[in-house]
DNA sequence: CTAGGATCCTGTCAGC
DNA sequence: TGCTGACAGGATCCTA
C-alpha cells in the first residue's frame, strides 16, 4: 500500500513526536514482523527520522537503526496526547490498541506508544547497525527518487529493456518511490499508455514521466498521503482518500476528466491497472 | 543478464 | 448461509 508520498507523510507527522523520545519497551506480537533483537533498541533514543523509497530509517542513539517497511498493509500509530496515524487506510486507523493486526508495540519512558499494524505481515520492523545502513541490500539495490534523476537518466535506464513501461516504473532499482497507484497516475498525466515497451519510449516522454511523476506525488504529499486526518472528515465520516487526488486509479468506468472518454481496467506486470485509452498512447 | 510468474499473508467481496 | 476464487497501494525469489 503506502508509497513514497504516504510514507514521507509518516516521517513528516511522526518526527515531532518521537524525536529524543526513548524507548522502554518492545512488545513483538509477531516474530515474523521483527528481524534483529529488540534488546538491541530497548533503552536507546531516537536521534533522527529518515526516508528512502518507501522504507523508514529511525536512527538510534547507541549505533542501531530501525528500519521499518509498510509494504502492502502496514500502517504506524502514534498514541500520546494525540493520536497520529498514517500507511494503509482502514477502519482499524480508529481502533483501541493494540488490536488484532498489532504486530509489534514500542512504549516509550514518556508514557506515548507506537505501533506497527500490519494485516498481511509483508511488512517489517528490521533492527541494523546504523554503519551497515548503505550496505543493507534494500538500500543498495535502491535507485533515485524522481526529484534526483533527470529524464536523460530514467531514459538510459529503459532505452533497452522489453518490459512494459509500467513494470518498469514499479522496480525500485529504475525509479525510487513510485507503486501501483503513482505509476497508474503518473502514466495518466503523462498520456502514455501502461503497455508502451520501455524501448519505444523516447527520451522527451522519459522527461515527461519524470515530471509528472514528481508532480503527482508532490500533489499527495501536500494532501497528507492517508493519514487519519484526511481518512476522518471535519464531519466525524470516514471519507476514501484516494479519491482526493486519484484521477485514474480506482476510476473503471467513470469518465476521464480530459477527454470524456472512459477510464478502463485492465492487467499489467500482474496488477490492476487503470488508464484512459484514449488520452493514452 | 532479463522478464514473467509464484510467493509470502489476511481479509473482503462477488458470484454461485 | 456457506463456499470459492479473485483481488488487494510490495518486493523477493525462482524459472526459463
Amino acid at each position: 500500500m503506502p508509497e513514497l508520498p504516504e510514507v514521507e507523510t509518516i516521517k513528516r507527522g511522526l518526527e515531532k513526536y518521537v524525536i529524543r523520545k526513548k524507548i522502554k519497551q518492545v512488545f513483538v506480537y509477531e516474530n515474523k514482523s521483527f528481524v534483529g533483537d529488540e534488546q538491541n533498541i530497548v533503552g536507546s533514543c531516537i536521534k533522527n527520522l529518515y526516508r528512502k523509497g518507501k522504507a523508514l530509517f529511525f536512527e538510534l542513539s547507541n549505533g542501531y537503526t530501525m528500519m521499518i517497511h509498510l509494504r502492502m498493509t502496514g500502517q504506524i500509530i502514534f498514541l500520546g496526547k494525540e493520536r497520529f496515524a498514517g500507511g494503509h487506510p482502514s477502519e482499524n486507523f480508529l481502533d483501541e490498541l493494540p488490536n488484532k493486526q498489532t504486530r509489534i508495540q514500542f512504549s516509550f519512558s514518556s508514557g506515548d506508544q507506537m505501533f506497527f499494524n500490519d494485516q498481511r505481515k509483508f511488512g517489517f520492523v528490521k533492527i541494523i547497525l546504523t554503519k551497515d545502513v548503505s550496505e543493507e541490500d534494500f538500500v543498495r539495490r535502491l535507485g533515485k527518487e524522481p526529484w534526483e534523476m533527470s529524464g536523460e537518466d530514467l531514459y538510459k535506464k529503459i532505452v533497452q529493456r522489453n518490459a512494459d513501461i509500467k513494470s518498469a516504473l514499479l522496480n525500485q532499482e529504475i525509479i525510487a518511490g513510485l507503486g501501483n497507484i503513482y505509476v497508474d497516475e503518473t502514466l495518466f498525466d503523462s498520456n502514455i499508455s501502461p503497455k508502451r515497451k520501455c524501448c519505444d519510449i523516447t527520451e522527451m516522454e522519459a522527461e515527461q514521466i519524470i515530471c509528472s511523476a514528481r508532480k503527482v506525488m508532490e500533489k499527495s504529499i501536500q494532501a497528507g498521503g492517508s493519514t487519519i486526518k484526511n481518512y476522518v472528515k471535519a464531519d466525524g465520516t470516514r471519507g476514501d482518500y484516494l479519491k482526493l487526488f486519484a484521477k485514474a486509479y480506482g476510476r473503471e468506468g467513470e469518465r476521464c476528466e480530459k477527454c470524456g472518454g472512459i477510464i478502463m481496467k485492465i492487467r499489467v506486470a500482474g496488477r490492476g491497472t487503470y488508464y484512459c485509452p484514449n488520452c493514452q498512447k
